[in-house]
DNA sequence: GGTTTGACGACCC
DNA sequence: AGGGTCGCCAAAC
């Protein structure tokens, strides 16, 4: 849901991103900055970066369908093992070289278009 | 309480 | 294409 965070309640922010990351399609994946644009005034991609690395203990949240708007895998450090990542996502279809998912473009899932 | 540090991104060379 | 700069904002120090 587009609104502001004044982020003396991020909590709400942190809840809010892993309700909207649940939503990415298997097989899909999204960006940092499509989700804090989607989120509006107050979130922005660090913050969303921010959010995925708390969210590393929340087991549903698939995290690992979230990369840079490059389709660059930056969190593969935050994963356990780091293989992890690129493992799940190849699983869901991903063609990964260099960190990078080439079929990136394919894949792409943005929530300012997919949600009403 | 200023500085540095990021799972980022947009610009400008 | 590849790099530097800046805006972003909470945390850690």
């Amino acid at each position: 849901m587009p609104g502001k965070y004044t982020y003396i309640n991020r909590t709400n922010f942190f809840e809010d991103v892993w309700e909207l990351v649940k939503l990415i399609p298997k097989g899909r994946v999204t960006s940092y900055g499509s989700i804090a644009r989607y989120l509006g005034a107050g979130s922005s991609a660090r913050m969303v970066g921010w959010a995925m690395n708390a969210a590393g203990a929340i087991e549903d949240v698939p995290a690992h369908r979230v990369v840079n708007r490059n389709g660059m895998l930056s969190g593969k450090a935050h994963f356990d093992p780091p293989e992890k990542m690129e493992r799940l996502l190849q699983q869901e279809g991903a063609v990964i070289e260099n960190n990078c998912i080439k079929n990136f473009q394919e894949m792409f899932w943005d929530p300012n278009i997919e949600l009403i």
